[in-house]
DNA sequence: GAGTGATCATTA
DNA sequence: TAATGATCACTC
């Protein structure tokens, strides 16, 4: 069996950690932790993801918290062209569509998720081997005024469509930054919500993302700033 | 090629 | 079933 990575106690040590791994490629990675590398990710999605869990010390599993509890910090990785440019949407969290909590922005899940997130970018295109893709140096990160209030916008619209029960009309095309998207095992998958007339139906479950237009833009401050 | 909608694995 | 980790794949 593997060991497992105790979680770091402070943010100082989680960038240290991050860091030491800055430069190196997946493969090698995988094998400090005695994981194989799958040959694509078509059937292993999120393994890029759970395998900087692993070594970060994350705390495992699918609960409804953050990576790191005590540090209130949330890891995402983010796909990046060789070029630096991201290549994909960023999932943030499932979208309660039957909860009649959390309608308020600042007390949101995603408002809470992205209050302090890690990204990590793994560097490779489609046809890069998985383990021959680098990861690249981490950045905690904190939406700046302007970010969060774009998002707070997106998140106040999509919201109060799935309050009056019109989910079924929105699509992913909604939303500047963030949008709302359907997050289910396939098209099948369905969940309980409320329509118009406060009538309990069916529809798909789904989730929030954020586009890659805002984590370029996200990157390319840092990268000027920085 | 970009973007939307669909899909896969795993855990609680 | 619903949450986590995301990328795939088809359409425009």
């Amino acid at each position: 069996m593997r060991t497992v990575v105790a979680p770091p106690a402070t943010e100082g040590e989680l960038s240290e950690r991050a860091n030491a791994l800055a430069g190196r490629s997946l493969a090698w990675v995988a094998d400090q932790r005695g994981i194989e590398v799958p040959a694509n990710l078509k059937r292993d999605k999120g393994w890029i993801g759970q395998l900087l869990e692993s070594v970060l010390g994350a705390t495992a599993g699918s609960r409804a918290q953050p990576d790191f509890p005590q540090l209130g910090i949330e890891m995402k990785t983010l796909p990046v062209s060789p070029l630096g440019a991201p290549r994909q949407s960023t999932y943030v969290c499932t979208a309660p569509l039957n909860s009649s909590v959390g309608t308020v922005w600042k007390e949101s899940w995603v408002c809470r998720k992205l209050a302090r997130v890690l990204w990590v970018p793994i560097v490779g295109n489609t046809d890069t081997p998985v383990g021959e893709r680098i990861v690249g140096g981490p950045l905690f990160w904190s939406p700046d005024a302007e970010e969060a209030a774009a998002l707070q916008t997106d998140w106040e619209e999509l919201t109060d469509l799935i309050e009056r029960g019109e989910v079924w009309q929105i699509d992913a095309k909604r939303g500047q930054y963030l949008q709302l998207r359907p997050k289910g095992a396939n098209s099948e998958a369905l969940v309980w919500t409320l329509d118009e007339e406060g009538e309990w139906v069916r529809d798909m479950p789904r989730g929030f993302y954020l586009r890659a237009r805002f984590t370029a833009q996200m990157l390319k401050k840092h990268f000027l700033l920085g």
